[in-house]
DNA sequence: GGCTTATGCCAACACCGTTGCCGGTGGATG
DNA sequence: CATCCACCGGCAACGGTGTTGGCATAAGCC
């Protein structure tokens, strides 16, 4: 109750675990997504993650209010690992291709995490700097406020949203993925022409489409839709 | 063990619950949806279930293997209202905004249960009939297949993640929520212009703009780009 | 009307997040 | 170097979770 939880900066007294273990928010973070990655995503335990970490469950609360404020730390982690040396080139669709397909990618890094994470807000500094270099790609590139403001939220809601739709697929266990994968092919690659005539029609690409993530060919199609938005308002 | 489920089909003994339901499939996941709605996402478990269905949580492992079995039959089920009475209009741009709208809301209609749902395939029938819709009208407007099929998988799947992020953010707790919304407000409404020169120029519009959903936005922009392939076809 | 077996119920298991309390120890203070 | 105290790790407990094996009973088929 009230338990205070000292903010990292303040921290003090570092007192080691009777299994030797020095704590910190960085240790935690990181032994969190260590634990998503090899336990699924149902494996991130308040007390797994104490024994991975060599410390008695009830220890974390005093580094988080509980588990959702673990998650939050969890996504500016990687958000901060999304954002990490990105430097704009100048060319401003190569510029949000590559800020999109980093958050993605640093997201699906740990699909679990994703999962949990994507579509939380921080309110802390990577998202700011996030924040601030796209707004600082679109208006350099010549689109109104109103429109910056609006493909700069397509652009992000659609990375994080497809980050934590592909990381569920990700993250699902592999007995079950197989199983979906197998049922494109025997299910839909095999209706008739009878009952679904444009399914049977388009059976193979469509069996082949369902491999892999749709977000890149979809922030491109979003791209598209904003270069033509450019041009139009010169 | 293996636990036979039988399917709702062949069931032919329906014995009342001591407490006089008769149970179902259907009567099942709606009461799951009620659930959700009315506990939050982590409020539907099977003792409550139970309890609101008059039975014996263990009771409900006869017509579910599990959890995930009834995640999907809710998932199905969401499908189901959002492609139900829908009919083409030949007009491929008016219809494909219309599937579009109406998955992303059937499901946003039950956030917590969209958040469960969205990224899951149930391989039935309802999801059968959706894509042969999609594929119809985007054939008919006169796309190659290959083309048809990444238009329908980057659809399909832009409107799931916008159901589940939207879904996510709408299921949070209500003072949750309310904080977030007040972040915008106070933390990138007010960044000195010095340190984040865009946010600070943007800052009304950034603010006006993080109400609601980008998923319209988005879906319109995916049909931009859509629009001009068809042109640059013919 | 009898038989089979589907189906509802009970009790139990192992696990979960969270909290109140205690005791030892680190570090500041003198 | 001694003192003190608050920070922080550990313990035990609470009420909850999903899931299963066994049992009794009643529904429907012949």
């Amino acid at each position: 109750m009230a338990k205070r939880v000292v903010p990292e900066s303040e921290r003090r007294r570092r007192r080691p675990t009777r299994q030797g273990a020095v704590l910190s928010e960085q240790l935690i973070v990181e032994t969190a997504l260590r634990l998503l990655r090899y336990h699924g995503g149902a494996g991130l335990t308040v007390r797994r993650l104490g024994a991975a970490l060599g410390a008695d469950p009830s220890t974390l609360y005093r580094y988080f209010r509980g588990m959702d404020e673990l998650t939050l730390a969890i996504a500016d982690e990687l958000i901060g690992r999304a954002i990490r040396g990105w430097r704009a080139s100048g060319e401003w669709r190569a510029d949000l291709r590559g800020i999109g397909l980093r958050l993605h990618s640093a997201y699906l890094a740990h699909p679990q995490a994703a999962v949990l994470a994507a579509s939380r807000i921080t309110g802390r500094t990577h998202e700011a700097t996030a924040i601030e270099a796209i707004l600082g790609v679109l208006r350099t590139a010549g689109l109104e406020n109103a429109d910056a403001v609006r493909v700069y939220r397509s652009l992000v809601d659609l990375s994080l949203a497809f980050a934590a739709l592909d990381g569920a697929a990700l993250a699902l266990p592999r007995a079950v993925r197989d199983a979906d994968r197998q049922m494109w092919r025997t299910r839909y690659g095999r209706l008739t022409p009878g009952t679904h005539p444009h399914i049977a029609a388009t059976a193979g690409p469509l069996v082949a489409c369902m491999d892999g993530s749709a977000y890149p060919a979809t922030l491109d199609m979003l791209l598209d839709s904003t270069a033509s938005r450019l041009t139009r308002g010169r």
